[in-house]
DNA sequence: ATACAGATCGGT
DNA sequence: CCGATCTGTATA
């Protein structure tokens, strides 16, 4: 697996989003190297989209890294506890990103779970298994991705991507994104994107499983 | 200066 | 379903 270059995130929010999907995400830090392969995925398209942060391109020192050129991490703390990831999208100035909502642990198991409940793996039940990081916020925790990641180029080596294999189209589903009932509209455009296989979905859409 | 809501999570 | 916990953002 290769760590794709710029070019590779310079697609839209939706492209990006999909094309994620099977990807590797890999934290080099002071605890090892931790690594996830991401399950689910959802697109926020910017100036049209009033589930996102920089909607009508709505642009303050929070947002200032979706602006920037695609492939640094958008890391922001969410009801002043947790953290959530995201990859920015598309070109300069068009303020688009994906947030990762859910990974497969691959590589660091043991370590993600004294992040996440500070016990050994072992110890662990089938539930707190899953519940290492099938969410924005407890992935975040597993991976030990905080505030300091912000602004971070996925094109380096501390915090980065490996392209993976494209899963097959009918494993798949593209459904609505979660939590965003305040953003109108935007509640029903289809900018979420998970692994139906996968364990570790946050939320499953069942209406479009078969 | 103040008010308020939120791309979440865990427990009830 | 509620509360935790705090920052970004808007309004005055």
């Amino acid at each position: 697996m290769r760590k794709p270059d710029r070019n590779f995130y310079s697609k839209s929010g939706v492209e990006l989003a999909k094309a994620l999907l099977g990807c590797h995400l890999v934290h080099s830090s002071e605890h090892g190297r931790l690594i996830g392969k991401i399950v689910e995925t959802e697109a926020y398209m910017g100036a049209m989209d009033k589930a996102a942060h920089s909607y009508n391109n709505r642009r303050t020192k929070r947002t200032e890294v979706m602006f920037g050129p695609p492939g640094y991490a958008y890391v922001y703390l969410i009801y002043g506890m947790y953290y959530c990831a995201n990859v920015v999208a598309a070109d300069q100035d068009i303020p688009q990103a994906v947030l990762i909502r859910a990974l497969e642990p691959v590589e660091g198991m043991e370590k993600m779970a004294v992040l996440r409940y500070g016990k050994q793996l072992e110890e662990c039940s089938r539930r707190e298994i899953i519940g290492l990081t099938n969410g924005p916020g407890k992935l975040c925790q597993a991976m030990n991705i905080t505030g300091r990641n912000n602004g971070q180029d996925l094109c380096g080596r501390e915090l980065y991507l490996l392209k993976g294999e494209t899963p097959p189209a009918e494993d798949v589903v593209n459904t609505t994104r979660i939590n965003i009932g305040y953003a109108e509209e935007a509640i029903h455009f289809p900018y979420r994107f998970y692994i139906k296989s996968s364990p570790y979905v946050s939320v499953r859409d069942r209406s479009k499983e078969s």
